[in-house]
DNA sequence: CTGTTTCTACGAAACTCTTCGTTGACATTA
DNA sequence: TAATGTCAACGAAGAGTTTCGTAGAAACAG
């Protein structure tokens, strides 16, 4: 059953599938740690997104011990694939020239990442001939 | 008051504001005709989410006639923008590498798209000399 | 063993989002 | 003018989101 079929997650999920993604398997506690700092999220809110998350099936749990411990089922580059993809149609037409371009000039990004983004671009060119 | 201050629209409000940006001012029957056939949208929803717009700055409309015209505030590029910086804070970290790295191998950028978005790099480069 | 802490579970409150039925005003036409 | 159609306004329903209070079980400290 069908991490293709997983929901897009909401604002507050996201930013626990981000500290998931950085810190590994997390309990509800950790979760909560690091979220607390830049978002005020207490403890059952925390331990109530996760519950619901699992039930999405956005997350995995193992309750194998008494402090049960939650895990992204996604990867982070599948997650973000998909949000780009859904924001790609929702607000660009499906145009990625477009959204590449306001990605590039909304946060002007380094030299470094700009000769990143070039490099990616000729291997694409090449695949593609 | 406040462009810069605009919510985030909703995924409803964005194919609203998307078929504003496309035709520019337009009447709910306008805007109810051209969302019916993708989204099976109603009149009185379309009325609703644009009367709610409207209370969130989103668009202006014009009551001068019997048969209000709306339009958009923001332009679409200042809403794509808006909307990329936000994906890109709440899911990437604020890496526009990545983004951009997500967006062009998700969708399969067409040739004629790379190129441009080579060119775009060029540029970018140069000013940031 | 008793009191304290830590955890999960549950439910509810407040809010937003989306949809639509109904109503009354206005316009068109027969 | 009477019937018909179009419009904005309003309210409410239903779902989803986010937050948190409370309760009970488990672990632990004295």
């Amino acid at each position: 059953m069908a991490k293709q079929n997983l929901p897009r997650p909401t604002d507050a999920e996201l930013a626990i599938l981000r500290v998931l993604w950085e810190r590994g398997p997390s309990t509800v506690r950790e979760v909560t740690d690091a979220l607390h700092e830049e978002r005020g999220t207490g403890y059952t809110t925390a331990l109530k997104l996760m519950q619901i998350m699992t039930d999405k099936g956005l997350v995995l749990r193992n309750d194998s011990q008494r402090t049960h411990v939650y895990e992204a089922v996604a990867a982070a580059e599948e997650t973000q694939q998909q949000l780009v993809r859904d924001l790609l149609e929702r607000a660009f037409g499906g145009s990625a020239q477009q959204l590449v371009l306001q990605a590039l000039s909304s946060k002007k990004a380094s030299r470094a990442e700009l000769a990143e983004i070039r490099k990616l671009i000729d291997e694409m060119e090449k695949k593609a001939k």
